[in-house]
DNA sequence: TATGGTTGCTTGCACATGCAACTAGTGCCC
DNA sequence: GGGCACTAGTTGCATGTGCAAGCAACCATA
């Protein structure tokens, strides 16, 4: 079972570790996706849509710019339109035009929106908890946390901006 | 800045270490996919096509039972089937019938397959070097590597089995 | 050999999402 | 002040995907 070196290859085979490096990441990722989407299921909401009231909730004042929530979120601008119009259907966020400007306008967590989320949280914590956190030991967890850090830093460097 | 510890919340709040765990390794995840996007589709492939391509080809014969290659990819089977199916149109794969088992039918990758991988692989590790496998120290990356290997053996336990 | 349950794969339908095109608002520069 | 480039947000369209249902093949049991 290799780690790093190419085994026995010097062009770029098939099992390069490269590869097999970020395999193992999206496996994770889609891995995990999947063991807390029934959790979120229970309460009406997509992964994304909960994302995307996890980080209104932690916005102050509750509210961002779609192009920003959009770009937080992972998110195509069209797809952030949509996202919205879904959750301010059913009363968990609404939308508040831009003093100063007219043509952005704030997506606002309501109330309904934060409770559903406080209503959610703990068993979705406690899921993540006994499928991710938990299962390293507390300093691999923050070797993983610096690692994935340094890495969104170099790839995804506007993750945290937008704040206002 | 804090990095694991709750700041002065006891209960789950908004800002729980667990949650940004997770939401740091969506984010590096969905923006390596969006890095590695486009050297595939130049090829014209998806990622999700194009990790088929490669697990086929890493297998014995080249070859893999649609339910092992959906579990493995993490499609759900009629995810595999229309994956497949865009494949087949295009030459890339083919349909086999399983002689001892007729309700089985292996993908099995072909000449013109193979070449399309040998042509978008080395441009693609190129990039995953340069935005992930790269940013990080060798010993980073080994841990990094640990660490999920670990995760997945909890969360995707069948992530390697069916090869036969 | 006939029957009921199970498995492997495929289709009907619903839906979330991205891209491209469009509208409206802003600011710049002549 | 008038036009012009740019930005923010929204829609038409295409597409990839999951769920549920369907179908065919397999297997166990009598």
């Amino acid at each position: 079972m290799p780690t790093t070196q190419p085994t026995t290859e010097t062009t770029t085979g098939r099992d390069d570790p490269r590869l097999t490096a970020v395999g193992l990441l999206f496996e994770v990722a889609n891995a995990m996706e999947r063991r807390l989407a029934p959790d979120l299921a229970a309460a009406g909401l997509a992964g994304s849509e909960f994302e995307v009231l996890i980080r209104l909730g932690r916005t102050e004042g509750a509210s961002l710019r779609m192009a920003d929530l959009a770009r937080q979120a992972g998110l195509s601008a069209s797809g952030a339109t949509r996202l919205v119009d879904r959750l301010q259907a059913r009363g968990l966020v609404e939308r508040r035009a831009c003093e100063s400007d007219g043509r952005v306008s704030y997506a606002v967590l309501t109330d309904a929106g934060r409770g559903v989320v406080a209503e959610v949280l703990p068993v979705h914590v406690a899921t993540i908890e006994r499928w991710y956190t938990g299962v390293l030991a507390p300093e691999q967890l923050e070797q993983l946390n610096d690692a994935l850090r340094a890495v969104r830093a170099e790839v995804h460097p506007d993750a945290e901006q937008g704040a206002s």
